[in-house]
DNA sequence: TTGAAAGATTAACATAGAATTAACATACAC
DNA sequence: GTGTATGTTAATTCTATGTTAATCTTTCAA
């Protein structure tokens, strides 16, 4: 489902063909009030937003969107009539996450539509990691490695997770720290042994995790396994 | 630094000529090869592709672009001829950051452009440092050398970043004392001996660090070493 | 309520490598 | 040449992390 919000009725209706035809489901609200009803109750794939709106404009609700944690990952489309006001828009980057200039081109309004919805697919799916022979599935609460399935506690599935979410980049201490056991902590051997028994349940993919002497740890990127 | 494929002249022109007054550099190749020989020593903020290009076309270098992990997470924006190629290049997906349908207004441009860079910049705070054969990237903790990647200790690799933040500029033996051992330090040939294991591990880049005697360290920059 | 178990934490020690220092060498400015 | 700043090397000290086992905690079934 894709919410639109544009109150020039030939616009509005132009755009929900274009896309309906395409196999999209749309609906169109003339008035902010509208769309934050439904928003209340069904919420869609993707928001579109005109920027000049009687009532409420368009930025206005983009900020509202992204502030609220609930609707912060629905992705946004901006519509805007001028070059100045586009600059405008993308100036201010509050978020949104593509825009077009009107007049725009159907075939372009229906390539973006469908490369920022694949674009926000992709980034949800991203909860299954595989880094040689470890395989993880956050959802299904799944770490195998090499294909034989294994039990974590708690905080090492935790600390696996922190590690993998960003996989490649170093993880300092300190947030492994405040992520996994929470607000300070004094600092002990406590993360080192859970580090260690961690590598050792993984088994051969034990090694995947890296020291990084004097920062932290990190998972696969980078270097030799 | 931009960087443009394109080898329609107009267009070319018609591109550095709108980003330059808008104060960026850019740099225009009408054959690959050439671009890839530049990316080779000087790495841009933002790729800008045409799709039709002798030789090797856009989508193909965009493939390779993100491929290589020294590369992908440069921006590329992708410039398409006609809808239905617009449409074929979103499609694929293959990782592009932006796409802009010719004929395209300049302000448009100029916007995304913006767009992009900023995303960019916000998503990645730390920066990748490359001079001649060193390329670094603190987040991932990748030193490496002439594709070879390098181990270095914490206070090398701390005196390493404090260098490299100052690029070219001379640091002073006082600031990489403080910013790497922090407040008050009796001197002693410490930091002489910590730059000696630098240079001796970078290997041949090891010369990028320069003694400025009487004052300090500095990395690149104006080099008739 | 009690008492296994499993899990988390701490204590205690081990150890590889780093950091530092000392001692001397060299380069360069004056 | 003299003196000062930096380079070099090796010996010494130190520190971060690894490791193991003991001790606390929690959970949960009997």
């Amino acid at each position: 489902m894709i919410y639109l919000v544009e109150d020039d009725d030939n616009i509005r209706k132009l755009v929900k063909y274009a896309l309906a035809k395409e196999g999209f489901e749309v609906t169109g609200f003339s008035v902010p009030t509208e769309f934050w009803e439904h928003m209340r109750t069904v919420m869609p794939q993707l928001v579109i937003l005109d920027i000049m709106l009687p009532e409420e404009d368009g930025l206005s609700i983009l900020k509202r969107l992204k502030e609220n944690n609930k609707t912060e990952q629905i992705p946004v489309m901006m519509l805007t009539a001028k070059d100045s006001e586009f600059d405008k828009v993308t100036g201010l980057d509050m978020g949104a996450d593509d825009y077009i200039a009107k007049p725009f081109g159907t075939m372009e309004l229906i390539s973006r539509v469908r490369a920022v919805i694949r674009r926000y697919d992709k980034t949800r799916s991203k909860n299954i990691f595989q880094i040689g022979e470890l395989y993880v599935e956050p959802a299904k609460h799944i770490i195998s490695v090499s294909g034989q399935e294994i039990e974590l506690s708690y905080k090492e599935y935790l600390l696996l997770i922190v590690l993998l979410e960003a996989e490649g980049s170093v993880v300092d201490r300190n947030t492994l720290l405040t992520r996994v056991w929470g607000e300070y902590y004094t600092e002990s051997r406590t993360l080192d042994v859970h580090i260690r028994k961690l590598r050792v349940k993984l088994g051969e993919a034990g090694s995947l995790i890296q020291t990084v002497k004097g920062i932290g740890y990190k998972i696969g990127g980078g270097s030799y396994a």
